[in-house]
DNA sequence: CCAAAAGTGTTTATAATACACCCATGC
DNA sequence: GCATGGGTGTATTATAAACACTTTTGG
């Protein structure tokens, strides 16, 4: 082993829902470099430390999630020697699938955090952008085939609220009916309750909760807008 | 930036396909830890290289190749705290596919290195055994969504040497008439030539040439056994 | 001639899309 | 009643899969 070392930092691409809108969670930095810019939630791993606890961790103290049953899964890493300028620092992308949350108060490190709506996002600190652009293609590419976009709705949902997350992560509209149809027949995706929304317009539509399945799926539909 | 530094190393999974079988390249480690134990090749990344030209200097000098048009990607990293004896050694993990190629001789690092049959390779050093299990199940899904199963032959192939690909990499059995109509018909996937096969039993098969595609096309056919 | 592999055409099953239509609520 | 969104049924279309058949070589 030689004196090559590397600090390794892991940065965390946190992508939620809001407001029928893709948005992710950017810190405003307090300290140089890049000071005052937007950047990714993140830092140094710990000496005794796994990346994804290290990620788990971070996700913890800038959105006080305990991250029970939410969706946590490791990017990629970016090396290149000149990302940083402080030194030569190793930062592993991590992507977490979020529900709609208040925003993050004062206190603990959340305090600089906030959401944005994910196209209204301009340049970040260091590789950021990339980072973030490939979590957010890693997240359009896996609710294809996987049921992971009830991870970005409430305990309790409708078809309907599922449907708009599907609409504002891929940014098409989606036919309600064969959205109806698609989700409910394919298998462990969706638990049905047996209650009703209480509220709103039209007719009552019923709750579901987050199947079990874990793994693929046929292809969503995507229709043309 | 703190003392909580890290090495850190690439590991290759380079696979081809030999004798209708995958197979991995792998080195004896001739030195401790895990002397004289199989090992995905990979080494130290350098003090001003990146990732993926410290992957590409790894895989020339275990396989002599200069990899033009070979497939080169990242896969994911590996911390654990005790992963290596040593020290704390952070791995980037690379998949590279390969057309299949003599075996490697004798000089340079390639000495101690020879292809496996996945089927037959056991234990491995580290926890080299995981990133290659995570390369191959890469590796298998790709090639249901992308035409890089062409990286594995050679520069001019008959559809017949491009479905023995298949499966080798599936373990599946794929009906000739329907792959040929399959991958001919997808755009950027081959492109003709006017040569022919000269030599072998039944009908001389046209040769093609590795397409431009790079990116997705619609899901391979796999038949049942 | 026969066996073997290449390549084409046709039929059948399955899944995606489009869309007509009925249901249950708020106003 | 009427607008709004929830939910079901069905026709149409594209695609995958199964397989009969012709072509062209070596022996």
């Amino acid at each position: 082993m030689r004196g090559n070392l590397f600090a390794v930092a892991v940065d965390l691409v946190i992508l939620t829902v809001r407001a029928d809108r893709l948005a992710a969670l950017l810190v405003r930095r307090g300290i140089p470099p890049f000071q005052g810019e937007l950047a990714l939630p993140g830092g140094f791993v710990l000496p005794h430390e796994d990346l994804l606890d290290s990620a788990r961790r971070e996700l913890a103290e800038e959105t006080g999630l305990s991250l029970g049953d939410h969706h946590l899964e490791q990017l990629a890493s970016f090396a290149a020697p000149d990302r940083d300028p402080r030194g030569r620092v190793l930062s592993v992308g991590h992507l977490a699938l979020v529900p709609d949350l208040p925003d993050p108060e004062a206190g603990s490190d959340a305090a600089a955090s906030a959401w944005h709506e994910v196209a209204a996002i301009g340049a970040l600190a260091f590789d950021h952008g990339r980072i973030l652009g490939e979590g957010i293609e890693r997240a359009r590419a896996k609710l294809e085939y996987t049921t992971l976009a009830a991870t970005f709705c409430p305990p309790r949902f409708t078809v309907a609220q599922l449907r708009r997350v599907y609409e504002a992560v891929w940014g098409t509209a989606l036919d309600p009916r064969n959205f109806q149809r698609k989700v409910t027949s394919t298998p462990g995706f969706l638990i049905p309750t047996k209650e009703m929304t209480s509220s709103g317009r039209g007719r009552p539509a019923q709750l579901f909760e987050r199947g079990p399945a874990t793994g693929l799926h046929p292809p969503m539909l995507r229709d043309p807008a």
